[in-house]
DNA sequence: TCAATTCCCTAGTAATTTACTAAGTTATAA
DNA sequence: TTATAACTTAGTAAATTACTAGGGAATTGA
């Protein structure tokens, strides 16, 4: 699977939409600026969100967009996958060097693992994480994230 | 967080030897040959999971790869983490437009989801993804991905 | 009806990342 | 001493990311 910044800016602004979307639509300009995201590369990525019917825009003035359904019905999975193209790419076509050769087993297990987080992230929805932030006092705990970084980034022998 | 080709590179490459590190090192030049990935991109690949001690060369004839440590002690989150340089991203200092502003939510709300996956991956070994070789007759099984495909690309309303 | 707003669409592009080629140097086994 | 294979660096084509520019189409309110 693919994670990249380009899904996690997806995150973001649908994030964004599920908190503000309350009462009316949100803009694309205020999700720019709430975010820091560019407004043109914002709309590239709603027209993909769109497509996937995960957002629903309202045109003309007090326009904007709404969620397509209902916050508990959209996983991180649906999101990621509506702005990455997330396709299978690796598939022996059983034939070639495929009988007893590793490369097949490799890449079977590598699919395995990918559906794992996908049926991972598929089971987050945007409804949980508004919910987990309204539990947090999460506007802007300075979390002590250096533990976790060195926890990362090697160090674990 | 960040999950692109190059990890899945990495993990294919770390599985590979642990396939088939049992008896003897295993050169670069066979996973090339065995995963069809240049055999420099392999070295640049490994170069960065030498430097997190996640393999161990052996030079000269007869030479090439072990694991740096038992299957079971290397996470895929470890590997992903030493090719991709998953640096935390999204952190408003604590100053700025911080107080009550939406983008801390939204950002701590996305650290949260990044952290959660991360554990995720943490959770899952090199060891269990060869387990779970062993069990499925795994070698190349034509699975019929077409239902995986739908489910991901859309559809799901 | 008209003007402002906002979604919507396409094309182009700089910056970055991916994946690879090329051309070496260094250590070691036979 | 020679072949092997790890190591290293530099360069590069292709793809992706993130953005700019310049429109058009629908809708609201004056």
């Amino acid at each position: 699977m693919r994670l990249s910044t380009k899904g996690r800016y997806a995150v973001t602004a649908m994030l964004d939409l599920a908190l503000n979307g309350q009462d009316g639509p949100v803009t694309l300009a205020d999700i720019s600026e709430n975010q820091g995201i560019s407004l043109s590369y914002l709309e590239q990525l709603f027209a993909a969100l769109r497509a996937k019917k995960l957002v629903r825009g309202v045109r003309g003035p007090g326009g904007g967009y709404f969620l397509g359904r209902e916050a508990d019905e959209i996983s991180i999975a649906n999101i990621i996958c509506a702005v990455d193209e997330w396709v299978e790419f690796t598939r022996c076509q059983g034939k070639q060097d495929c009988r007893g050769g590793q490369r097949c087993l490799t890449h079977s297990l590598w699919d395995d693992l990918s559906r794992q987080i996908y049926d991972f992230l598929e089971e987050i929805t945007l409804a949980d994480l508004v919910e987990r932030g309204r539990n947090s006092d999460a506007g802007c705990h300075k979390h002590k994230d250096e533990d976790l970084l060195d926890e990362m980034t090697g160090k674990a022998a």
